[in-house]
DNA sequence: TAGCCTATGTGACCCAGGTTACATACTGCA
DNA sequence: TGCAGTATGTAACCTGGGTCACATAGGCTA
């Protein structure tokens, strides 16, 4: 979260871009990157864009895993090629994506020669264990609320890492049917939620967008 | 699950055995081996026994992440050494635990040097991802009854790995009191389900245990 | 065999959140 | 300007599961 460039060092980019296997990829907006069960072929460092990775649910409802950002890489699909097992959830592409794909072969050969490279495949693997953990704890033990608190500030730290912004507007662009497909949850419940927030002050609701206003007050109910 | 063992080759026992740095401990039944937010000093491969990694709520509820078996070693504690980051959950002894401990630089000296602890620790790694998934989505999606179904099933199978003996008794000792502990319920709730699956004819109540009659009938139930 | 402790059974109740079924709005475009 | 499509509001209702408050009922020990 906090430090997420320090995972990608220039130096590893640089080994990177000097490697011949390494190809440089770019998806459009809206693709199905991985499929449930499916093989990967091929492990892809995001560049530029984000990459969401869900679990459908047969009730048609949805859960968002967890998102794969810049200078980051998926890490199930490293799982995946590791050890050869299929992929247990799916990934679509949130905006076009720019990224570098590496050959199987290769991520498991530099793990073996480049500290640098084991260095970041670790951390990957570390930061969505513990994000996992926290979704798990959500799912068990926060109401609604608090997990939607939460994922406002979430995006809204996302699009505005610069402190200065935040205090600014904070607007978020999505809509209520969207965010109930985040958090597993139906459209009518997220908005009789959000009308809350409204109400008690905390946020500014308008057709297709939510402005963030007391920033502090989520926050509270976030870790409550 | 189905061919843990292989995980931990004989090879790679041997070659840990004859490290010097590697110390056999044993720990007692019931101790905290790793606490919400503390360094971890060394890996554990675990020989004999097994402990539990949980994560309790402010609620008094608690929910098991998963169990450490025979072989295997505790994933988090794997992260938390590569990584330097606190662990996020609680580890406990259930029964008395005969161990390898391993030192963080050896741990990650190895990596770098022996193809099949590195297979080792990613083989674990990708395991517990897709466990903790599958355990996001049973909380996400399924119904209580789904998931007792499911934790009754993985017991019998941890417990009587031979076919064999699942066709007999498979009887579990265990309270409704723990298993609402461990599914991050309630007794009672627990208790009622449990006496549902026993008028359907599929367990068997005792005072403390539980047998499963019915195996196929459970095992639909949770997939469901 | 009388307590006593632990485990279980059960009914009444409550509440978060999902579902259904609409009623409004915006917004873009013909 | 009016219509269609999308986004939101909202009320009534249902259900799973948690909580409370007990009643029993095994099993162990004095």
């Amino acid at each position: 979260m906090e430090n997420r460039s320090l995972l990608l060092s220039s130096t590893l980019l640089e080994f990177l871009d000097n490697q011949e296997d390494v190809k440089k990829i770019i998806v459009p907006k809206g693709t199905l990157v991985c499929q449930y069960g499916q093989q990967c072929e091929s492990l892809v460092i995001i560049l530029q864009g984000q990459v969401k990775v869900f679990r459908p649910a047969a009730s048609g409802h949805s859960l968002t895993l967890y998102y794969v950002n810049e200078n980051e890489s998926c890490i199930l699909t490293a799982s995946c090629i590791l050890n050869v097992m299929p992929f247990p959830a799916y990934a679509e592409t949130v905006t076009e994506v720019q990224g570098l794909a590496i050959p199987p072969d290769k991520v498991k050969q530099w793990l073996q020669q480049e500290p640098l490279w084991q260095q970041y495949i670790f951390g990957l693997l570390s930061q969505r264990m513990a994000g996992l953990i926290n979704l798990v704890d959500a799912l068990a033990f926060q109401g609604l609320d608090e997990r939607l608190a939460g994922w406002l500030l979430a995006q809204v730290s996302l699009e505005y890492d610069d402190i200065q912004k935040q205090n600014q507007t904070m607007k978020i662009k999505i809509t209520h049917q969207l965010i109930a497909e985040e958090l597993a949850s139906s459209r009518e419940v997220i908005s009789r939620r959000l009308k809350e927030f409204e109400q008690n002050g905390w946020i500014r609701l308008g057709r297709g967008s939510i402005q963030v206003v007391d920033h502090s007050a989520l926050k509270c109910l976030s870790l409550a």
